[in-house]
DNA sequence: CCAGTGCCTTGACTTAAGTCAAAAAAGCGT
DNA sequence: ACGCTTTTTTGACTTAAGTCAAGGCACTGG
């Protein structure tokens, strides 16, 4: 049982918050264990509470209505998802799912609310949390509708090099078909803007692997760029 | 003076303040009076504080690197915007712009920060602003990557008679080229749908005003819709 | 070792939407 | 009403990226 109140302590949602607030926060919060593939919600459900990821993957997407989906995020350990309708509407606007077993921290609305209410530190943290979404979706609004597909790949690849803090290689954690999802195209796009980066020895790849010979090319590609 | 506290007290973000409280966001309120066409802040730009638009109206947007810009919200009377940096991070996520004459509203980040902390139910307004925002750009993702112009308009469009609350008619409140914009198109585009829309008979155009003549027509453009 | 499944790649084709250029229409101030 | 600017429309052309269909590859379990 003193693992859930490890992970809360863990989760940068709930930095700087006091012993206490971290055990009320411990109160309200309820386990749940989901198998791979598992739906936590759909968009449009009613919400009476949001997530966080103590273990595993979840990937929050949109479905058109003839079945096409696009992947918003995919989130890990640590991070919160779902907080949307807990302060604004009741219904969630997207659909989550996980990618693998996972352990989620589910925390009720109302005492949740109430939690917040007595904590300012804990609404400015929230504030925080939100505050950041917002800028990650204005970057990905910016990338779907200024850049094409190669741009948006350089895009992520530059990021997940900043993530790994590698400057020769990255891992994608996710399958190819996940990233085209992500980057809002399908997988054979992605496959054919793969090899096309190779031709241009921009990167080389081995399965998830993803080896960057020209790291500042792609910088440039992801800034302003055509691949020709 | 006391426009100011009135123009305070109507605006949705500071509903359910009491007196108190609204007398102290109005002394901390900045009056800024800003001619069409003037530019605001810019992407990058480092924050001090936000802003709420008393009267006018201002476009938010990002520019890509061959100056092609993309409108994420057209904000009017009552709105706040550039709320993002006060909580997460110091700089602007986009640019700002004045579309008319405009009376703006700047509160200055630490004294707000401030009256945040001692006034739970201001901080629990400000989450629902941000949440409402975040289910907005949701919507506007789904959009993007997952419908085509002719849907997107549509959605617009049906956006539009319900938030005019008619429908028989609605009326751009901005330019066709602006609107374009906001919809990750270009005016050439955008142009074409119109007359392509007006042959299918699903509306009639003249000028800023679009008669819908098939409102669950556009509906369903907007929900799975392809135009022939 | 082989069959089977899921993931990824390739090829041929189609299409939505962007570019460039020019004309037409609408606004605006004097 | 006039000339000027800005906005909108139209046309011809190009191109990025999607669709459909097939094949290859790789990992799994019998």
């Amino acid at each position: 049982m003193e693992k859930i109140l490890q992970i809360i302590s863990d989760v940068p949602l709930f930095n700087g918050l006091s012993e206490d607030h971290l055990n009320d926060l411990r109160q309200i919060a309820i386990d749940k264990f989901c198998n791979k593939g598992k739906t936590i919600f759909l968009e449009g459900d009613a919400c009476n509470g949001f997530y966080i990821v103590a273990d595993g993957k979840v990937k929050i997407y949109k479905v058109s209505f003839e079945g096409k989906e696009h992947i918003l995020h995919i989130y890990g350990p640590g991070n919160p998802f779902g907080e949307v309708p807990v302060f604004a509407g009741k219904k969630f606007p997207a659909n989550a799912q996980t990618l693998l077993k996972s352990h989620l921290l589910f925390f009720p609305r109302t005492a949740f609310v109430d939690l917040i209410s007595q904590n300012p530190s804990l609404a400015l943290n929230m504030l925080a949390v939100l505050s950041m979404r917002l800028r990650q979706f204005t970057v990905q609004i910016e990338n779907l509708s200024l850049k094409e597909v190669p741009g948006r790949l350089a895009s992520y690849l530059v990021y997940l090099s900043q993530e790994q803090a590698r400057t020769d290689m990255v891992t994608l954690n996710i399958s190819k078909g996940q990233l085209a999802s992500l980057l809002g195209t399908i997988p054979e796009t992605l496959s054919r803007i793969l090899t096309k980066m190779s031709q241009q020895h921009l990167i080389d790849t081995s399965g998830r692997n993803i080896i960057l010979k020209d790291l500042s090319g792609l910088e440039d590609l992801a800034e302003h760029g055509k691949l020709q």
